[in-house]
DNA sequence: TCCCAGGCTCTCT
DNA sequence: AGAGAGCATGGG
């Protein structure tokens, strides 16, 4: 996407391209960044990062040459070209409007098991408390390293019992975390192999968890498996759909479809559209 | 205070 | 198959 720039102590982005950071770790799609002085912290593949902008750079505090090209790379999705998705969509004027405000956003590659574990956590549950429960996941079970606690794995938490589960004050998704955890680490469900199926048989394997339904599966696809052709459904998304494409997503949207599923939550949320069922 | 939150399960028709 | 209640908790 950009020209990268190795430094002492992390990675610039010169010149970063529909890369807003606000946009894109404050959207609701990952739950783990935190915005102070302008700069943004968050932990992600077991990794503590600083990232914040200069001029018109990005600078990755915190990152590695190999990391980057490991990890990075793909959890902020730097390979693919928004600029232009953000150009095939606009052929709709209502698009158009839309990606106009959020096109900055990008699709972050998470891990498949956070991915999972967050959206579970997710359901019936507002922003703020959902992050909440993800930090005292982590501090609760997950690993210290330097600048925070990761996020704790499936075979930690499958260790568990929904009563060790009590200090998350998650209520009764306690059962639903317990019984991800079990299937994952005992490999009935193989998060590897989901990534690698077409979408629609992904969200059926992951639908065989307690609390897994539609759309916690359909996030946990295009969050944690990069599944870009999967379109969650909330009720943001439900009204919206209503109110701006009562006939369906556009046809040049079709292909990104998860894209502008996110596109499309940010736009309801910062409008604060209001709708009349 | 009281409504509701990036839904899902269970039950009843 | 489809509709509706209930769910734990706490943010706004």
């Amino acid at each position: 996407m950009t020209e990268v720039k190795i430094e002492t102590n992390g990675i610039r982005l010169k010149n970063a391209n529909r890369f807003s950071l606000a946009d894109t770790l404050d959207c609701g799609q990952a739950f783990r960044w935190r915005e102070e002085n302008g700069a943004w912290y968050g932990i992600a593949h077991g990794k503590s990062l600083k990232l914040y902008n200069d001029g018109s750079d990005i600078i990755i505090e915190g990152a590695c040459a190999k990391d980057y090209d490991d990890i990075w790379v793909r959890y902020f999705d730097l390979n693919r070209d928004y600029d232009a998705i953000v150009a095939a969509i606009s052929d709709n004027s209502k698009l158009k409007e839309i990606s106009d405000m959020t096109g900055n956003i990008r699709i972050l590659r998470q891990d498949t098991w956070e991915a999972l574990c967050s959206f579970i956590i997710s359901q019936n549950n507002n922003i703020p408390r959902i992050k909440g429960i993800i930090e005292r996941m982590c501090e609760n079970f997950g690993d210290k390293i330097d600048g925070g606690y990761s996020f704790p794995s499936a075979q930690r938490i499958a260790a568990l019992t929904v009563d060790d589960l009590a200090p998350l004050r998650c209520g009764f998704r306690a059962k639903y975390i317990i019984d991800a955890a079990k299937k994952v680490a005992g490999g009935e469900v193989d998060l590897g192999a989901i990534c690698d199926m077409d979408t629609a048989e992904a969200a059926e394997a992951l639908m065989k968890i307690k609390g897994v339904g539609p759309k916690v599966a359909a996030c946990t696809l295009l969050f944690g498996c990069g599944k870009i052709d999967s379109f969650p459904v909330d009720v943001w998304i439900r009204r919206a759909m209503q109110v701006l494409f009562s006939d369906g997503l556009p046809e040049s949207a079709v292909p990104y479809a998860g894209i502008v599923q996110q596109y499309i939550f940010h736009y309801a949320r910062l409008t604060k559209l209001e709708f009349d069922e």
